[in-house]
DNA sequence: CTTTTTCATTTTGTTGACAATCGCGAGATG
DNA sequence: CATCTCGCGATTGTCAACAAAATGAAAAAG
């Protein structure tokens, strides 16, 4: 019946796999070019699955390729960052509306007990930007399931999640406001709890917005470099 | 200057843009299975090719794929469209806000000259619902390029448009009110040659949520069966 | 010395054959 | 007679060789 799900059942989905984790973490940097020979010396794997995983990725935009010029790994730029911000704003509001309305009230008490855990590793573990961004991502991916609107959720997490995400890794330094970010979460938990759609979304667009917002102003400090 | 250039440069991009027509068109109907070999000798062209764009195609959410079990386009129940809609609804209110602060003057004109011609072809062709349907798609279109909003354009010319369109060409009414979407229309493009970034998304939300709810009606009478 | 053109190497795109896996039907058994 | 199992056929997944195109360097011309 059920087999252990972690191996991929096939080589194209495991190459896709490879790829997209090597992108996001950046073990393949933003703008490199990278050949299929080196891919598949690389990942144990032949040409043919090779190509199949990189279609999938050129049509997630992680990756750009041009006819007979090979593939490069996608770089944006700082302000196409802040245009994905946006987006993410009105997609996980609309998601946040939803899961107001659809989300049971088990998976909203385990969203609320995933916040305390949040809570504890930001206290007990300061400076780990890394877990803590893993617990923002979490909560996010909960809220675009709880939405029950499948296509929004592949979209967010199949597509501008791992953007985000990619950055995320190369400027480590995460949201950068962990308790504030923390508080939100749980104002966002509140609003689900008392099937407030219209508030949730609320909440969520001012969420987001204000993450943009700190990166936006991090990046002109020169804090950050894109 | 860029050419549209008809012929893709390579097989792949052939066969997925035959496939991806394929699917929005009906000629591949939803839940239909189909087997690669038969699509190769459809479409004229070997199973290399065809897998990467049955990839790509996947990874966009026009294919389903069991590993080992073939592929099947896929079927979306009338909820799921209505789901789609709701996506549409906010992210086409972001792009027509984002429209307004940046598309050039004469993009705006020519926006308008659009109109005017869609016009024409409502009153010479009553009841041609494919060429006002390509009108629409036209509009919701050039702003959505308008937004110079990379990826936003990319998610909802790439992805969501293509979706809809599928269910256009099957539902054949299309929109089902051609005058009161071109009032609508008319009334966006002002709010963008005003500039007015509020006013043109409230609109553009206000305009794609009637025509849900215009579909959502004729579900319910029954006139449309998904 | 700069620019252009040509050519060779490298890399991508494509093809057809090979191997693994699944679905389905026939047969056997309770 | 129903159900379970086994095996065959068909289809998918994978591989390695072939052909075409582009990048880069080298050479020739202005």
């Amino acid at each position: 019946m059920n087999q252990p799900i972690i191996q991929s059942s096939t080589r194209a989905d495991e190459a896709f796999d490879c790829l997209q984790t090597a992108i996001v973490t950046g073990e393949l940097a933003p703008g490199e070019k990278i050949g299929e020979l080196e891919l598949c010396s690389r990942f144990e794997l032949t040409r043919g699955p090779l190509r199949e995983a990189l279609g999938r990725l050129e049509s997630r935009g992680l990756l750009v390729r041009r006819p007979h010029a090979g593939v490069k790994v996608v770089s944006v730029s700082a302000s196409e960052l802040m245009e994905l911000y946006r987006i993410r704003e009105v997609m996980e509001g609309l998601a946040a509306r939803q899961a107001a309305e659809r989300m049971t009230d088990k998976e909203i008490r385990d969203l609320q007990a995933t916040l305390d855990t949040h809570e504890k590793m930001i206290e007990e573990a300061k400076g780990q930007a890394y877990y803590q961004a893993e617990g923002d991502y979490d909560f996010h991916h909960r809220i675009a399931t709880g939405s029950r609107n499948t296509k929004l959720a592949q979209m967010l997490l199949g597509d501008l999640y791992y953007m985000v995400r990619m950055y995320r890794y190369r400027l480590s330094t995460s949201a950068g406001r962990p308790h504030m970010a923390l508080g939100e979460h749980r104002h966002i938990v509140e609003a689900l709890a008392r099937r407030d759609g219209e508030l949730a979304e609320f909440l969520m667009k001012r969420h987001i917005n204000a993450a943009r917002q700190n990166i936006e102003e991090k990046i002109k400090e020169g804090v950050l470099t894109i």
